[in-house]
DNA sequence: CTGACGCATCGACACCTGTCAATATGACAA
DNA sequence: TTGTCATATTGACAGGTGTCGATGCGTCAG
């Protein structure tokens, strides 16, 4: 295999230097998806659509104070949207942030519309 | 925007149940690339195209033992290949472990050639 | 207003991991 | 064999983080 055929096909770590400052920013995008509750709990989100934090707890097994922890990094990241109704508060995944961390990993940009 | 536009165009993590087991593999995997330091040596690696760990120490910044830590990380992880000639290790990228974290992010499969 | 409920925050703990100095391992040179 | 060099491994430490019980904050019903 080809270095040309990498940097053809692939995103900025690959292609680019990559500098420590992106690294550690893109770095800290990694880390919230390398978390297995946070990445279940994006499945059962983006599965419903739209859920109340109050279905999570159960499926995911966890504590409350646990479920609402890593669902404020899930937000503070991008990766959902948070809605409160009424005592309730609703979430929704944000597709656009998986896309920045895939295409960082070499994709190319998918066809979202 | 509707959960089938999701489903249509994403992978695993958005589409499937993601089970406990299969969330833990694939945080693990995350893990792997979710560190600044391991960023820049698979940018630094994939831009030489084949690089000798002796070429990667100064760099990056860190002490000996931390940069072969790190090689050792990404190697066990099947993100590069390491060959030993003599007294030097040299490291060249797999993209095919990329592609199987960007996949799960919901890319479309690259066209890798 | 008062109580109940959903959710967020706090404090504390245990575990994990990135880091480096010291050392071991393996290979080449003389 | 002996010495030197490149790399891997070990041991130890510090900082980060996932976890939960307890508590605080808003909201709704009565």
């Amino acid at each position: 295999m080809d270095i040309r055929e990498i940097t053809n096909c692939c995103g900025p770590v690959l292609a680019a230097p990559l500098d420590e400052d992106a690294a550690d920013e893109l770095a800290a995008a990694f880390k919230v998806v390398a978390e297995p509750v946070r990445l279940r709990l994006l499945s059962l989100i983006a599965q419903a659509g739209e859920i109340c934090s109050c279905d999570l707890v159960l499926p995911i097994g966890k504590s409350q104070p646990t479920i609402s922890h890593h669902l404020s990094v899930l937000t503070d990241a991008g990766l959902v949207h948070r809605e409160k109704r009424g005592k309730w508060a609703w979430y929704s995944v944000a597709p656009d942030r998986l896309a920045v961390l895939r295409d960082a990993l070499g994709g190319v940009p998918a066809a979202t519309g």
